[in-house]
RNA sequence: GCGCCCGUAGCUCAGUUGGAUAGAGUGUCGGCCUCCGAAGCCGAAGGUCGCAGGUUCGAAUCCUGCCGGGCGCACCA
């Protein structure tokens, strides 16, 4: 329908004054307010600078213009200069059917095309289990993923992660001392080791010999508390393993999972060094090898390869970033934790200065914000080396999946967010995911209601017409401006739309139902309230899942 | 010191890319179950959109400068 006004104006102001450029979609958004009308348009005004008339005349020339169309009730002029477009009723109950037919794809577009998009998340090191952070990460992470999949791209869920650098080895050390017994309060202990418990549970399973499955390897303990390499592999599979158990526990599933180590091996970043000295972007001071990023507009030049001969991380990062290149990745995203933001100009500069083709601003970067957790009223300080932290876990054992999921994507990732864990377990009947879940629940229940009284649900005898109180117009704009809403929250990376979305959805249902019967006995009248009603779960269940939250019939 | 993000109701947060009278939840106060689920609904109160300038028909939104909070500024990852 936006579309369709859109269209209409393009064509009138094409055909009043052909010397204006239509090419960009004249901007229309809903109304706010009902008496503006369905959609409302500011082209008028936008036009008085290159037509230098009033805006409101204008208004009247493109009005005057308009082509007839049966869906369009009426237009009018209001304020400044709107263009105010009322929809003709039958065309505004249409989205019902709209609904009702689509299904499961309602709102589902194919603006993507089948593109190729990869969206890398959470992305944590195998040094420990997952903190808030990273359940922030995997929540908006995977919202964006599923709306991508809504816009019609092929998307690819990725997790990279550091399975050799130095916190690697800081792990493996970390875990032979707890194999022989040292604990972090003896004097033996490892400087920076990590203290946490678990590191003692990977301890004990080396030493028993456990065999552990992640991603698509198998490590067994080997048993040996001298074996310092064997005891790095097996940490690292069993972190990850953890860490697995934790995503899929929060319903979020990856496709691949990359290893910083096999960007070596595969030499990959042999490669991309050369291809940056080819390149002539590099130089040599203190012993060590220069990457001029400055020349890409980073603040400083960054060293690539230390006086002492290893690599900095950002090599194979951009080396890692290649690679996604060149599987054919022309979009990408990359989702992580805003205290990274520092890398963002290094990875883009390394891959300009390769001159292969990728765009300026390739990745695109979401960074979500820090996540104080509150308990007993105090902030609970997030260190991994502590251990002390609370984990992604202990927020889906004390408030639920459903809930953590809905939270930590209901906010803008841009912003600090605030968990606090005792209230969003005291309170946890009060959250809004709950609101949402309940609307879904009661046009279950109403359904049931249906079919206790012995009457059938039909569309054919409902009629539409019938639905003119105030409540139902509300609920189809709701339900109409759906697939607007997946469209752009999936251009602006935008989570938090589709959070407030439903809870709007489930404010307009509930609302509704406590305005007006359904199981009337006039057939047409209950049958048209029923598509109604039946469209309105449909839209429930589909924004539901484009947060990974379910949609339980009883509550 | 430099860079990025944030500042909106007592609290937690939205705000359709510059639009019309700034909105929800929560908390407070007052109503609504003989009726499809009260985990709900209806109403009231609550605001200098951090401050000050600027841009224009029009600013919470864009620009500049301050103030306040967070995060980064390694030959660590």
């Amino acid at each position: 329908m936006k579309r369709l006004v859109q269209d209409l104006l393009a064509d009138a102001v094409t055909r009043a004054w052909p010397d204006i450029d239509t090419a960009d979609a004249p901007h229309v958004e809903r109304t706010r307010d009902a008496a503006h009308g369905d959609f409302a348009s500011n082209i008028a005004m936008t036009l008085t600078k290159t037509l230098r008339r009033n805006p409101r005349e204008i208004a009247q020339t493109i009005i005057d213009t308009l082509t007839e169309d049966e869906r369009i009730d009426r237009v009018e002029i209001a304020g400044p200069g709107f263009i105010n477009f009322f929809l003709a009723p039958a065309a505004f109950r249409a989205a019902i059917d709209d609904v009702l037919a689509a299904g499961t794809a309602y709102g589902q577009s194919d603006t993507g095309a089948g593109q190729k998009i990869m969206i890398e998340f959470v992305s944590a090191n195998p040094t420990g289990p997952l903190h808030v952070g990273h359940g922030r990460g995997a929540a908006v992470g995977d919202c964006l993923a599923r709306l991508f999949e809504a816009t019609g791209f092929e998307v690819t869920r990725e997790f990279y992660y550091n399975d050799a650098g130095a916190q690697i080895a800081n792990l493996a050390v970390s875990v032979q001392a707890r194999a022989k017994g040292i604990t972090p309060e003896d004097d033996a202990w490892p400087a920076d080791g990590y203290r946490g418990d678990y590191i003692a549970d990977v301890a004990a399973a080396y030493l028993a010999g456990e065999t552990v499955a992640a991603d698509d390897r198998e490590v067994t303990g080997a048993a040996d508390a001298d074996n310092l390499d064997a005891i790095r592999e097996f940490a690292v599979a069993y972190l990850r393993r953890e860490q697995d158990a934790d995503l899929k526990a929060f319903a979020v599933d990856f496709d691949v999972y990359s290893l910083e180590s096999a960007l070596y091996s595969e030499g990959r970043v042999e490669r991309t060094v050369e291809a940056l000295v080819a390149a002539g972007h590099t130089y040599e001071a203190d012993g060590a090898l220069w990457l001029k990023t400055t020349d890409f507009g980073d603040d400083k030049d960054r060293v690539m390869r230390k006086a002492e001969g290893g690599y900095t991380y950002f090599v194979p990062d951009v080396a890692y970033h290649v690679a996604k290149w060149e599987r054919g990745y022309t979009r990408a995203i990359n989702e992580q934790g805003a205290d990274h933001h520092g890398t963002i100009a290094r990875v883009r500069a390394g891959l300009q200065a390769l001159a292969i083709g990728i765009p300026e601003g390739w990745p695109d970067y979401v960074l979500h914000q820090m996540v104080t957790v509150m308990r007993g009223g105090e902030e609970v300080k997030l260190s991994k080396r502590a251990g002390s932290y609370v984990t992604l876990r202990d927020l889906i054992d004390e408030v639920g999946r459903d809930a953590t999921r809905y939270f930590l994507a209901a906010r803008k990732p841009d912003s600090q967010q605030t968990f606090d864990i005792d209230l969003a377990r005291s309170q946890s009947e009060e959250n809004p995911v709950y609101y949402i879940q309940y609307a879904h629940a009661r046009i279950c229940s109403v359904l049931g209601q249906l079919q206790e009284r012995g009457l059938d649900y039909s569309r054919e005898a409902a009629d539409l017409a019938r639905l003119d109180s105030p409540h139902e117009q509300r609920l189809i704009t709701a339900i109409s401006r759906y697939p607007e809403l997946v469209e752009s929250a999936a251009a602006d990376f935008a989570p938090q739309a589709v959070a407030h979305y439903l809870r709007d959805l489930a404010d307009a249902f509930h609302s509704y139902y406590n305005a007006q019967q359904f199981l009337v006995d006039d057939a047409a009248l209950r049958n048209a309230r029923l598509a109604l009603v039946f469209a309105t779960r449909q839209v429930l269940v589909n924004g539901l899942k484009l947060l990974g939250v379910s949609a339980p019939e009883q509550m």
